[in-house]
DNA sequence: AATAATCTTTGACAATTGTCAAAAAACAAA
DNA sequence: TTTGTTTTTTGACAATTGTCAAAGATTATT
C-alpha cells in the first residue's frame, strides 16, 4: 500500500489532521529510528529513501521488513501492543521519515470518531498484503519469490545490499547471489 | 484471536449486533463453505469443528490457513477486493458454522459508525498476528515451526491430517513426519 | 469381521539451500 | 589515486528438504 498521495486514501480533511501530526525529519544511513528491547511509540512513514526492520537471530542480522518512498514502516511487534520490541527500524540510505506517534494517532480518532473506517480500510489493506506474503514464503521457491521481487518493487534490488534482500526472501546470501546469477 | 467470548472483545450491544447478523448452520466433513474462482462474501466462525483454506499449486492441495473453535476464517484474497478468490474453504470435521455476509458488517458500521474502532482495533489484533507469521516462516526452522504449533494450538496435531499440517507450515508430509520421529 | 479407502511412514535417491572460507569487486575516505 | 572497508561472488562440502514408490497403519463402509 502506497501513502505517497494520502488524500487520495482519507478525506481532505482527515488527511491534513495527520499532517498536522507528523514530525518529518532528515536521517543519515544506518541512523536507527527504533531500537531493539524497547517500547515503540512510533509508525513511519518514509518521505525519501529506504528504512528496514531488523533482528539478530543466532546472531545473525535477519530483515524483516522493507519500506520505500510512500510506504509505512514500525515495530509492528509492539507498537500496538506496548511490549518491548525485538525488531530494530534502520535508515538505510540517507532519508526523509514522517514519524507519527501511535497514541497521537489514536486520540486523533477518539476526537473524530468519524475517521475510524478509514483506519479500519487501510488495516483491512494491510492485512490482505501480509496474508498475500504468508502464502508467497509458504508456497513459492527462493527463485520465485525473488524474480516477484523484481518485478513488484525493482526499485529495491540496486539500493539494498543483496543481504538484506536475502534475508528478507528467507534465504542467504549466497544463495541469492547464485539465483540470481543463473536467469 | 479468539473470538469465544466476543462479548469481552466488543460491547455487549455490538456483540449482540453482530450475532443477529450471524447465520448459523451444522456442516458435514468436507463441505466447502467457499469454492475458488467465486468471490466470496462471508467470514465465517468457528463455533465447533475445524475448517481450513486451500488451494492447487502445480496439482499439489496446499493449506494456507487452518481455524478451529473461536477462530475466523475466509478467503482473504477476495472478501475485502472482491476479487475472484483462488482458494476453497473447507470444514474438515463435522462442524457448527456461523457465517457473517462481509456486506451485512459494512452496513451495521454505517450503521452505527461507533462500533468501527472495534473493527479497527480487531484488525490491529490480527495484523500483528499476521506479522508474526511472516516472521515464523521466514526465519525458523520447520522443526521449529512444528514445535511452536505444538506449543500453540496442541488441540490441531490430531484433528487435522498430517498432509495439511505440512503444508501449513510450509514442508511437505513426508518430511512432518520424519520430523516428528525424531523429537 | 471383511473389505475398501484413506492416511502415515519408510527407503532410496535427487535437488535445493546452508555453511565456511577466501577471492574478487565495488564503494568510501584520506 | 591509493588505501581501507564493505559488499558480492565463488568453491567445496554438509545439511536439509523434496520426490517417487511402496509398505504399514488407521479409519470408514458394507
Amino acid at each position: 500500500m502506497n501513502f505517497n498521495n494520502l488524500s487520495e486514501i482519507v478525506p481532505l480533511d482527515l488527511a491534513s489532521e495527520i499532517f498536522s501530526l507528523l514530525e518529518t525529519q532528515k536521517f543519515p544511513k544506518n541512523h536507527l529510528l527504533h531500537k531493539q528491547g524497547t517500547v515503540c511509540k512510533h509508525i513511519y512513514l518514509v518521505q525519501k529513501g529506504i528504512v528496514r526492520t531488523f533482528f539478530y537471530k543466532e546472531g545473525k542480522d535477519i530483515t524483516v521488513h522493507i519500506a520505500s518512498e510512500g510506504e509505512l514502516i514500525t515495530a509492528i511487534d509492539s507498537v500496538i501492543s506496548l511490549k518491548k520490541s525485538r525488531y530494530n527500524v534502520e535508515v538505510l540510505e540517507a532519508s526523509e521519515i514522517h514519524a507519527i506517534s501511535y497514541e497521537s494517532l489514536q486520540s486523533l480518532l477518539v476526537k473524530h470518531p468519524q475517521y475510524e473506517k478509514y483506519m479500519r480500510l487501510i488495516l483491512e489493506q494491510l492485512y490482505a498484503e501480509g496474508a498475500d506474503r504468508i502464502e508467497e514464503l509458504l508456497f513459492y521457491t527462493a527463485k520465485e519469490r525473488y524474480d516477484n521481487l523484481i518485478k513488484v518493487r525493482p526499485h529495491l534490488i540496486n539500493r539494498v545490499n543483496l543481504g538484506h534482500i536475502a534475508s528478507y526472501l528467507g534465504i542467504t546470501q549466497e544463495t541469492l547471489s547464485r539465483i540470481r546469477k543463473h536467469p
